[in-house]
DNA sequence: ACATTTCAACGTCACGAAAC
DNA sequence: GTTTCGTGACGTTGAAATGT
């Protein structure tokens, strides 16, 4: 099985299943170490009947033919794209089925229709239970959530919760979640748990998450508390303990790359390409790159020397908020990358190393007229203030469970707000958060210090712009309509305004 | 989510007893 | 008299747990 969280779960699907409906079966998993993908010939039982793959391993095609020379039957249940359909193998994959129109369902969903097809064979009806993980793991991949079939199982999926481990993490992070379980909380609370411990946890910690998706009845001493607690339950909070050492790996890997920025003087340049060969764990490249783009606002290429070899690898991270919109499409413009593979602006890449000065001036080139680190946003929806109410607010909240991955909740851009000096004031226990009242609807942002508060806000009445989203802040059982700013511009200030 | 508190593990240093 | 070894106090560090 694949070690990433749509391998899990997909995993844990397939296996469930099996034993709900044959008890008695004999299986044996095997989890994958690194990023590899799919079948490990010499992990294979020399007594085995019977292979499946879930989640990968459709373009294996010698190894099938290798365990078919040895008797042994082969199953592919995979979502990944692949040259030809394998001939010693049977495959599941909707990327080659024509016949299939959803392209658009990870290894779980396949899985799940494959456990839906023995269902059915045996006129029973026990795969749904399970559709819990095949939102998980759908969620964890990523999927294209317009596509209407995936959606219509994540949301299925996600109103039972049968899983002891989902069930388990959902309580460790129950501040968090606030008892909804929707897409947007498995993606923000969820899924990084897992990731974290496929990222830095170790072999260990992996075997018992496994166990911990199968259901497993072990028992756990906590030490501390002096008793015996279900492995799920151990489980999570190690989990979660991991994400916060991810978090502070992640960090000490961000200063070191800061200091080389600094010493180099990368910033000369409108995309930072950084080398971070040894300095920097391969796991967390990508989390690197993310919060040195946020930093720098612009888009990063952080490559690392394949071993023994003249290729440079690595993460790219385009930045969103920024004027490129698309760094991928930006790259392969470019046409010198062996590879750039993955999402339009968080993807991985090859290039030879003596391209990448080239690159380098390329780029700068390219973008010599362009100020790099300028925020732009592209909204879904500008309102003027004086038409802008609570009832907006209510209609979009409405929708929140329908947030996902190209299903996003809208970015709105609010105009011509006008408010007096007296009406906007730092709150909180640091002071560090931003409320103004306009037209009886609150509008905050976070993490606005005091001394840019001072700098900013110098006058008497401001006209400003905003964009942000629509949230409805639950406190107190009292629930208040709220605009969360992200960002804003200042356009004029003015004398003060009067009402009457 | 993030800050703060608590806990556990580790290294090191000093000291003294035992070994040489 | 010198070296080695073991022990325990102490401080440092990072992990885990807790609190809001």
């Amino acid at each position: 099985m694949d070690s990433d969280a749509d391998g899990y779960t997909s995993s844990a699907i397939l296996i469930n299943y099996l034993k709900s409906i044959f008890p008695n079966i004999n299986i044996k998993w095997e989890l994958q170490e690194g990023k590899e993908h799919g079948i490990i010939l010499d992990k294979v039982p020399s007594e085995t009947n019977l292979v499946i793959v879930p989640d990968s391993g459709s373009n294996q095609y010698e190894i099938h033919s290798a365990l078919k020379k040895r008797g042994i039957d082969v199953i592919v249940l995979d979502h990944h794209e692949c040259e030809k359909e394998s001939e010693d193998a049977i495959v599941v994959n909707n990327q080659l089925s024509p016949e299939y129109p959803n392209k658009n369902f990870s290894g779980a969903g396949i899985v799940y229709k494959f456990c839906k097809a023995i269902d059915e064979y045996l006129g029973i009806n026990k795969a749904d239970y399970f559709l819990d993980l095949v939102a998980v793991g759908n969620i964890a991949d990523m999927m294209d959530m317009r596509e209407l079939e995936t959606r219509y199982y994540v949301l299925k999926g996600l109103e039972s919760i049968n899983n002891s481990f989902i069930k388990a993490l959902l309580k460790q992070q129950e501040y968090s979640i606030n008892g909804v379980v929707n897409i947007t909380n498995i993606a923000f609370y969820i899924v990084p748990l897992i990731n974290a411990a496929i990222r830095v946890g170790d072999e260990e910690d992996k075997i018992n998450m496994m166990k911990s998706f199968l259901e497993s009845n072990e028992t756990v001493y906590y030490k501390k508390k002096d008793i015996d607690e279900p492995i799920q339950t151990a489980t999570a909070r190690r989990l979660y303990n991991l994400k916060n050492k991810q978090n502070r790996l992640r960090d000490k890997g961000v200063e070191l790359i800061e200091k080389r920025i600094e010493e180099k003087r990368l910033l000369l340049n409108k995309v930072l390409i950084v080398n971070v060969t040894d300095i920097l764990d391969k796991n967390l490249t990508g989390l690197v790159a993310n919060q040195i783009s946020r930093k720098y606002k612009r888009p990063v290429l952080l490559i690392r020397q394949k071993e023994k070899s003249t290729i440079f690898g690595g993460s790219a991270r385009g930045y969103e908020k920024g004027v490129l919109k698309d760094f991928k499409q930006f790259l392969q413009d470019i046409n010198q990358f062996i590879f750039c593979e993955g999402h339009k602006n968080a993807f991985g890449f090859e290039i030879e190393a003596e391209k990448l000065i080239e690159v380098n001036d390329i780029i700068n080139d390219l973008l010599k007229d362009v100020e790099i680190d300028v925020d732009e946003y592209e909204v879904d929806f500008i309102i003027p203030s004086e038409q802008f109410d609570t009832q907006v607010i209510y209609n979009i909240h409405k929708l929140k469970d329908l947030w996902s991955n190209n299903v996003e909740e809208p970015l709105i851009a609010i105009t011509k707000i006008s408010v007096n000096k007296e009406d906007i004031q730092l709150i909180g226990k640091n002071k560090n958060t931003l409320k103004f009242k306009n037209r009886n609807i609150d509008f905050i942002k976070f993490n606005y210090s005091e001394e840019e508060f001072k700098k900013v806000f110098n006058g008497e009445c401001f006209v400003m712009e905003v964009v942000g989203r629509c949230s409805i802040n639950q406190w107190d059982g009292k629930e208040i309509p709220q605009f969360i700013i992200e960002d804003f511009n200042i356009l004029e200030i003015k004398d003060k305004e009067w009402i009457f």
